[in-house]
DNA sequence: AGCAATCATGAAACCGCTTACTAATAATAT
DNA sequence: ATATTATTAGTAAGCGGTTTCATGATTGCT
C-alpha cells in the first residue's frame, strides 16, 4: 500500500558498502573511489533513493531552507521583491518558507518564531516596522535576518533598499520646480517608519530647499489599496492640492482615477507622482509618473547577501542601497 | 557564543521527569498528572525551550508543511489564489514552502522531487499543463496533491476551479448579443488545456450556438503580459475583430490600452472582456467587464480539501466546483 | 483488605542521515 | 623489504524528538 521509502541504508546494503559511504558519495564527499562511487550510483538509481531531506537536516543542522516574512503577497511592490529572492535563492538551492504578515506585529513575531522552530537556514523580512520587540526577536533567532525593500532606522539588520529620503526630495522637488505649491503628502501609516522617518523627511526636505511651509493639512496617512485611493479625491480637492506624492502604485492609481471621474484632469490640473515603479504605472491613463526602484534586484541582493550571512562570509557593509530614479510619464506635467 | 539551544533532554533533566513526558505536555498529550504538567510547563518557560521542528518531523513523520507550486509569483490571479492558501493554511498551522515553476516543465517536475525530498505532508499545484509526465511525479510523492485553479482534463488529480468553458461561452455570447460577429480570441499558448481544451472549447461553443463560422486568424496566442496585449492591437485591427475575449487581466489591460492608445475607442468601436477579474480590472480606463471568479475562495477551498487528503478523511469530491459570474464594467457595451 | 482496572511515568527503540574517529588498504619513501 | 604517509571505507555516536511497551502508582469495587 504504503510506498515503502528506500533509505540511505537500503542503498548501502544493496551496494554492499557501509551508509557511511552512500552518505559520502550522496554528498559529493571526493573521498571515494571512483568505481565505488559507481557502484553506488547505480544503486541508488536502481532503488531510485532520493535523500531524506529532514533528517539531513536533522543530522547536519542545516535545512536549506530560508524563510521569507511578507506583508502582503498581493502588493506587487513585495511580489516584484520575492521574486527576486526566489530567483537566487533557487539558484543557491535554498527552498523559501513564505509566510504573511499581514503588517500584524503580533503574527510577525509568532511566525519569525515558528520559522526558527524549523530550523531556517536564514530569514529576509519585509515590513516596515522594526520594533525592539521585533528586534529582541531577530535575536532569539540563530539564523541571520536581512531586511528586504524596507528600513531600519537604527541600522543594526541588515538591509537591502533604496535611499528613500533623496528619491522623495527629488521627486517633490520634481512637482515643485513646476509651479506646484501645496503638494498632498498620501501613504499608509505614519506608524511605519518608512513614512514616518523617510518618506515624510524626504517631502519636508523638499518643501524647505524652496522654502514652502509645511501644512499638516496635506498628509494624508491610509492604507495602501486602489479604493482608499479613490475615496481621497474629494478631501485632495477639499485642501486645494494641485499635485500629489503617494507612496504606493495601486494607492495612487485610486487616487489618480478618482480625481479623473471627479473630472479633474490629470495631469493639467492635479499632477501625481508614485514610489514603486510597479507594473500598475503603464496601465493606468494617464499613465503614472514614479520614483523607479530596481525591485527584482532588491530582492535578489538580499538573497545573495543572506547566502553570505549563512556562510559566515565577510560582508563590506551591512546595508546595501541600491540606486533609484525618476521616471516621467504623464501624470506629470 | 553560539546560543546554546535548549533540548527536550535539557527539560526533561531540569523538571526531574522523562523526555517522554516532557513530549507529552508539548503535545497535549492528556496522560499526564496536573501537577507533572505544570511543573513541566514552568521549566518550559523558564528555558524558554522551543521544539525542533525537523526532530519533530523526523521522528513523526509530519513536517505540518505543505508545497504550494505557482507559476508566476507577480501574475495577481496566481497571488490571490496564493493568499487563500495562505490564510487557510496559517488557519490549520501549517507552513507553505513555495517555489515558481516559471511554467517550465522541467522545474516543475524538479520541484515536485525537491518538495518530496523535504517531506512536504502535501502540495497545491497551479499550472496549466497536466503532462503525464506529471503525473508520474506525482505518483512518486507519497503527499496527496490538489490542483487550484487548474485544470486536469483526465480528472484524475483532486482539483478546485471553475467550469471554464460554461463561463467563456457565456462571457463570449454575452459579446454575440450585441451584435459583435468577429470576436477576437486571446490567450496564452494552446499547448495549456485551459486555453486549447476549456477557453476555446467555450468560445467555440458560443460561436456555434450563434451560427458564427469559426475563424483561425481571430485567435491569438501569446504570453500572460501587458506588453503582449499592447502590442497585439494593430493585429487586431487587421483582422477587423470588433470585440475580444481575453484569458488574461495584464493581457486584457494591454489589449485595450494598445487599442485605446491607436485611436480605437473601447467599448463603442471595440469590445473587451476579460477573465480573471482581479483588481486590474478596475483599474484601466475604461474599466473591464470581465468573468469573475472566486479567487480567494479557490485557494482557501484548494487547502481546505487538501488537509482533508493529508488527513485521511473521506472526501465527497474529488473536483469542487466553483461558481463564477459576469461583471459588465465599461469596456463592453 | 484484596484484586482488577486505570492512570501516570519511564526506558529504550527508532526516524534517516552526517560525521568524527578508527581501521584497513594502497602508495611512496627510505 | 620496511616504515611512513595517503586514501578509502567502516563503526558508531549523535541530531532532537515520538512512540511503543513495560512498570509502578492509584483508584475503584466487592
Amino acid at each position: 500500500m504504503d510506498k515503502q521509502t528506500v533509505t540511505i541504508y537500503d542503498v548501502a546494503r544493496e551496494a554492499a558498502v557501509s551508509m557511511a559511504t552512500v552518505s559520502r558519495v550522496v554528498n559529493g564527499n571526493p573521498n571515494v573511489k571512483p568505481a565505488t562511487r559507481q557502484k553506488v550510483l547505480d544503486v541508488i538509481d536502481q532503488l531510485d533513493y532520493r535523500p531524506n531531506a529532514v533528517a539531513r537536516g536533522l543530522a547536519s543542522k542545516k535545512t536549506t531552507t530560508i524563510g521569507v516574512i511578507i506583508p502582503d503577497l498581493t502588493n506587487s511592490y513585495f511580489s516584484e521583491l520575492a521574486r527576486g529572492i526566489d530567483d537566487v535563492a533557487m539558484m543557491y538551492k535554498y527552498n523559501i518558507i513564505l509566510t504573511s504578515s499581514d503588517e500584524n506585529h503580533d503574527k510577525e513575531m509568532q511566525v519569525i518564531d515558528n520559522l526558527s522552530a524549523k530550523q531556517v537556514d536564514g530569514i529576509i523580512f519585509m515590513g516596515n516596522q522594526i520594533t525592539d520587540e521585533l528586534r529582541t526577536a531577530f535575536d532569539r533567532t540563530h539564523a541571520p535576518i536581512v531586511l528586504a525593500g524596507s528600513v531600519d532606522p537604527k541600522h543594526q539588520v541588515p538591509t537591502v533598499n533604496i535611499d528613500y529620503v533623496a528619491a522623495v526630495t527629488e521627486a517633490v522637488s520634481n512637482l515643485i520646480n513646476r509651479g506646484n505649491k501645496r503638494i498632498a503628502f498620501v501613504t499608509g501609516s505614519m506608524d511605519e517608519s518608512i513614512n514616518r522617518d523617510y518618506r515624510l523627511k524626504g517631502y519636508k526636505q523638499a518643501l524647505s530647499e524652496a522654502r514652502i511651509g509645511f501644512d499638516d493639512g496635506l498628509v494624508f496617512q491610509t492604507d495602501y489599496s486602489y479604493k482608499a485611493g479613490y475615496k481621497l479625491a474629494k478631501a485632495l480637492q477639499d485642501v486645494k492640492a494641485t499635485a500629489a506624492f503617494v507612496g504606493d502604485d495601486e494607492l495612487a492609481a485610486g487616487v489618480l482615477n478618482g480625481l479623473t471621474d471627479a473630472g479633474i484632469r490629470v495631469p493639467e490640473d492635479f499632477e501625481v507622482i508614485t514610489s514603486n515603479d510597479t507594473r500598475f504605472t503603464e496601465m493606468t491613463r494617464p499613465r503614472m509618473s514614479s520614483i523607479t526602484q530596481p525591485l527584482y534586484d532588491i530582492g535578489a541582493v538580499s538573497m545573495r547577501l543572506l547566502t553570505k550571512l549563512m556562510n559566515n562570509e565577510s560582508i563590506n557593509e551591512q546595508t546595501v542601497v541600491l540606486p533609484y530614479g525618476l521616471k516621467k510619464r504623464t501624470s506629470t506635467k
